[in-house]
RNA sequence: GGAGAGGUGGCCGAGCGGUUUAAGGCGCACGAUUGGAAUUCGUGUGGGGCAGCAAUGCCCUCGUGGGUUCGAAUCCCACCCUCUCCGCCA
């Protein structure tokens, strides 16, 4: 949710936002609403005024009645008759514009909701995410990024579905029959990989960096859904379980960032506490609706999944915020580094930043078993999405209505949040196993999750 | 699932149709007193919005929404939420 204020003081800024998202918003018609809203409002109160004022004097008069004579009241009584006609008038006019305004500000709600965060101007311009431009890669030692696979390792790569099934690592034909398509069984050494890397991943957030560790429901109200932005664009890819008594309903979330921002909604923060760095590990859920027929084999993109989630909320400074997601991008930049993955960064242009972004940064891991199949039938490699890094300014905290006492003005003021991965499973999992795979078809386990796997230093058929 | 209690400002808490622009206390801020402090005294102290260059004025807000009334924290209806006890339960 945009700052109305912002709007009326800078339109172009917003059209010029919305140009450069895709999106088509109408800034006119809100700006017009807007316009006659508050004129409405203006008139309104006046009005009320009228009318507060009247009635006060009716009281004054009515609490001088108990001590009244009985001729005294008489005229006390009087007068209140004569008194009360005013207002009643007033009351006639006032039901009309009330009604005129409620329906001039759910018009101005509706407008206002769809205008996107402007991308900032150092965001590239674009479509689509076909125009999202490379910022960095790298690779460890021994691995070259433009080298096919084969050629430097000296034996054709195996997908991570082989190499799963080969090691006893997962079960997908079990898997569909607990939950449907799009399902999986994480077995034995697997799953304890699985717990390994997202314990790696929130071990190193809370030790190395200093985040606060919370578990969060992951079954929210919808009206954190709305708050986090989620709903009600978006509502099509959650699942949600309708309130048969309330108004209200829950809904399952599908990143644990909806628990973090959640707690501290409709909060004012002292500016002394911030910033506030939450990790989390929860369970997502999504729907993946519209990607029917899409990525379908494996673990790349399935309905329920783990994921380690980190987000800041700092106050409303613009080099800070920026300041955070450099950060937050560093922090998972080392750890792929320490599970010795080759990945690049990936800025991601304005038509591919969805309306809550100002910036968003992309972080995508090699997968050798991705991708287009070559000349040998065999896949070549590609870049799979496995992080992403989203800088909201305040767009979020005004939904959510998290707001912080600022030192030096005294003043209350819409705080910023950030949000970024720092691993997803199973999906981290595929670059995993295809990277470290060895010509024997073992996996070699990086030197960092060795302690979480039992000091195993490879998993192989047993 | 059964039974009950309750939602008032940063917190505690009064109010139960009109002199309430929400008493009183605590906390906090500023000021006075003091050699400095404690004490004491004074002043101020929620949020959202509209108008205005501003000072300021006004409107809304006593869980939420509706109703009754000239007037609602107070009465009526619906809903939401919290707590306690019992039952069930990882």
């Amino acid at each position: 949710m945009i700052d109305l204020k912002a709007l009326r003081d800078d339109p172009d800024r917003f059209r010029r936002g919305i140009a450069r998202k895709r999106a088509s918003v109408d800034i006119e018609a809100l700006l017009a609403v807007d316009d006659q809203l508050r004129a409405a409002q203006t008139q309104l109160q006046g009005l009320v005024a009228e009318k507060n004022q009247l009635n006060k004097s009716i009281g004054q008069l009515m609490g001088r009645l108990k001590k009244a004579s009985d001729e005294e009241k008489a005229e006390i009584l009087a007068e209140k008759e004569r008194l009360q006609a005013r207002p009643t008038e007033i009351k006639a006019a006032e039901a009309e514009l009330t009604d005129t305004v409620r329906d001039l500000e759910a018009k101005r709600e509706a407008l206002w909701l769809e205008v996107p965060q402007p991308p900032d101007d150092d965001v590239p311009d674009g479509a689509s995410a076909d125009d999202n431009v490379e910022l960095s890669r790298w690779s460890p030692d021994g691995f070259d990024l433009g080298q096919p696979f084969a050629d430097q390792r000296g034996f054709a790569p195996k997908t991570h579905l082989e190499l799963g099934e080969a090691l006893g690592l997962f079960d997908f034909a079990r898997g569909t029959k607990i939950a449907g398509s799009r399902s999986y069984v994480m077995t034995g050494q697997g799953m304890r990989l699985y717990q390994a890397v997202l314990r790696l991943a929130f071990d190193t957030m809370i030790d190395e960096h200093g985040f606060t560790p919370l578990s969060a429901a992951d079954l929210v109200r919808h009206e954190l859904m709305v708050g986090t932005g989620f709903f009600p664009h978006g509502r099509d890819q959650v699942y949600d379980i309708a309130n048969p008594t309330g108004e209200y309903g829950l809904a399952l979330t599908g990143t644990g960032e909806v628990g973090l921002m959640g707690y501290h909604q409709g909060e004012v923060l002292d500016e002394s506490e911030l910033p506030k760095r939450y990790v989390t590990v929860s369970t997502c859920f999504r729907r993946e609706a519209g990607a029917a027929g899409k990525d379908t084999a494996g673990l790349y993109r399935v309905h329920q999944f783990d994921k380690v989630e980190q987000v800041v909320i700092c106050k409303a400074d613009e080099a800070e915020s920026r300041d955070w997601h450099r950060k937050m991008i560093g922090y998972v930049e080392g750890l792929l580094r320490r599970l010795e993955l080759p990945y690049r960064l990936l800025q991601c242009c304005s038509g591919d930043l969805g309306p809550k972004n100002a910036d968003m940064v992309d972080i995508e891991c090699w997968m050798p078993g991705r991708g287009e199949d070559g000349p040998d039938g065999r896949p070549t490699g590609a870049f799979g999405e496995t992080h992403s890094a989203s800088r909201l300014y305040d767009y979020q905290c005004r939904r959510l209505n998290i707001r912080y006492k600022a030192a030096d003005t005294g003043k209350n003021a819409v705080a910023h949040s950030l949000n970024n991965t720092v691993a997803a499973n199973p999906r981290l999992l595929i670059p995993l196993l295809e990277i470290h795979q060895q010509s024997d078809g073992s996996i070699a386990l990086p030197e960092a999750l060795r302690p979480y796997m039992g000091g195993r230093e490879r998993l192989q058929a047993e």
